[in-house]
DNA sequence: GAAATCCCTGGAGCGCGCTCCAGGTCAAGG
DNA sequence: CCTTGACCTGGAGCGCGCTCCAGGGATTTC
């Protein structure tokens, strides 16, 4: 089974080292194997989780929102639970996106005013 | 010339009264007339460049830039550093726009996968 | 003119999300 | 082996953008 050192991982997922324990030690990602003299292994699995903590975490979502999502992921039965949290979550991404492209429509008027002053 | 108290400033402009202290501290709002006593009398003027501030906090300017904008405008001989900035920052937004719509697709998507699992 | 609000200042505190550090242990190349 | 570099832990620190507080003065309302 390919593994990942902790260089490796952080490389890969696109988060430092410390974030990586960081999200361990808060419980976003679950405990990490380790070798027999401690270093950290982490899996494909791992960095497949990550990427999706990365896809989460790039829209907005609480450190906290993800630590709840993940502990729902250690129970199989939650697949309903978890859907919910990410439509609410979908639905506050595109809130955003409606805002920013609202006032990016707002900033874009600003500088063709400056524009029309003969800037 | 219509004024308003900090209380109406906030209400109108949507900043609670500390940020728009904090703001003028700041150096982001010059400095705001007062009466005899001390208070503060906003006017027409300094709503109307609270507004652009909100426009561009709601768009992710960082505090820092925001005060570099408004040290720039007051010189009138700024206009192009000015409409730079405000294109750097507008940059800044559709980058951010697309990465938020790039990342809300896997989201989605991760949720039909969710779907087709039978949620 | 008294009571009830509102506002003032300077400075401390906070919530978030990391980031860094000291003081050590582990692992891989020569 | 021994060196070199990667990694470990627990906990402190930081940057941002506010937010709150104490202690006091100003204003409005009746």
């Amino acid at each position: 089974m390919i593994t990942y050192s902790p260089a490796q991982a952080a490389e890969v997922s696109g988060f430092s080292i410390d974030t990586l324990r960081y999200y361990e030690r808060e419980g976003i990602l679950r405990p990490i194997a380790r070798t027999s003299g401690g270093h950290r292994t982490y899996t494909e699995d791992d960095l497949g989780w990550l990427d999706l903590v990365h896809c989460l975490r790039d829209t907005g979502m609480p450190i906290a929102d993800l630590k709840r999502y993940a502990e729902l992921s250690l129970d199989e039965a939650t697949l309903a639970a978890r859907v919910a949290l990410l439509e609410d979550h979908d639905r506050r991404v595109q809130e955003s996106i409606d805002t920013l492209r609202g006032q990016q429509e707002r900033l874009r008027e600003k500088i063709r005013w400056y524009r029309g002053q003969g800037v």
